[in-house]
DNA sequence: CAGGTTTGAAACAATTCCTGACAAAAGTGC
DNA sequence: GCACTTTTGTCAGGAATTGTTTCAAACCTG
């Protein structure tokens, strides 16, 4: 069977165009035209690389990539009319693949995507999308978090936040690396805003937030989610 | 440890250059400015990505990149000032994973690096995460340490001295060195404290803290932690 | 503009760290 | 073995760091 490639782009002919010039090189292509789509059609087809445009009305480009990643490891390939060096720095360091500059050329941008391929270790796309630690449950796809199975409202960082922690159930990160992670890489300054964050799941998800049972201080380093 | 980069190139200003860049990041670097010296150093030291220069005098990239396929999977970037989308391709179709055009922007060819050196697998880590010796065990991933599967807790400056000598097991360490190791290069005066610190942990992981059987001391030298 | 969401600053609480003094033990020469 | 010196171990309390909580202002977004 064909591999998989998933288009993410609201402008029509940009998809056209792509999905011509990948099936002639044997690919399949899946199409989206709005983020949610993508992401919806990212879990149903499970792609084998996903192609990206930054700017999208509903929502940007730089939230889709990260949203994958929280549920896959599938490369990803920025495409973008902006090329400045900060957009291309953010774009790697918020996990992409490469970052393509339009207008590409359609060679460079074929042999690009078959070097990602060749890298990618088959279609072991995504794999955990629910963490089930016995009374606390943690949906990735529906964003849902379930605690005593009663559902628990968590915000977008909250939920950010603790993804990054369950993704790491069992080891200790840092705070700096999790505001990397959870805010991404120029909010260096917002461990401030960390312990508030941290502060605010314990109310949601433990039972006694006082005393921890699932996110666990890590004094002087970070903080862990417990390994269940 | 650090990760390591290999960089071929025939000029020495930019392999000085990219050096100076890279170490700033926290790589180790290894230099080789001819062709045949880069495919030896990278079969020596194992690097764990090569920066690959296009045109040298006694081989072209091109054969560089081949032969290093033939020996490991190691990701290479291309380095070059031919920018032509031909030279791109053939890089990319030649086993290369990325293909950098000069000049480049030191902040972009860092992303880059970083982005490829997350995708490789890592020089298996595994093992060195958990040290079991029967009736102790130290956990370096959630930072837990179990006497006789009783939880000890530890501070963060205990634990580092810890591991150190853990790290070490066996092996006597100076003084000097365990200061250095656990307390940073910038802390040559605490060798006061360090007494104080392997006092507390003798407390906190011995039978006998008067009789200890893990953290020995070696007179007018250091101290060694039990091998086992 | 009203709601929830995010952020920054600061008070408060807890722990971790260091200092200096002294006690104990190990090595040394007689 | 006995004094002496050197090195290592122990102790206590206060300084410094780190973590938690609260509060209020800024910020979106619909």
């Amino acid at each position: 069977m064909p591999e998989k490639i998933l288009v993410i782009d609201d402008d029509e002919a940009t998809v056209q165009l792509l999905s011509i010039l990948l099936e002639r090189h044997g690919y399949e292509v899946i199409k989206a035209y709005r983020a949610d789509e993508g992401l919806r059609k990212a879990y149903r087809s499970q792609p084998n690389l996903v192609l990206l445009d930054v700017m999208m009305p509903d929502m940007d480009g730089w939230e889709v990539c990260r949203r994958l990643r929280e549920l896959s490891d599938v490369p990803i390939i920025f495409l973008s009319a902006r090329g400045e060096v900060r957009d291309v720095v953010k774009g790697l360091e918020m996990g992409a693949d490469d970052y393509i500059i339009k207008p590409y050329d359609n060679d460079e941008l074929v042999a690009r995507v078959r070097a990602h391929l060749r890298r990618s270790p088959g279609p072991t796309v995504s794999e955990e999308l629910v963490f089930d630690g016995g009374q606390f449950r943690i949906n990735f796809l529906n964003r849902e978090v379930r605690v005593k199975s009663r559902l628990v409202h968590l915000t977008p960082k909250e939920f950010s936040l603790l993804g990054v922690l369950v993704r790491n159930a069992g080891r200790v990160i840092t705070r700096a690396e999790l505001v990397r992670e959870a805010w991404g890489p120029e909010y260096a300054d917002a461990i401030d805003s960390l312990k508030l964050y941290i502060h605010y799941l314990r109310q949601k998800i433990e039972t006694n937030p006082q005393r921890p049972e699932y996110i666990l201080t890590s004094r002087g380093v970070g903080y862990r989610f417990a390994g269940h």
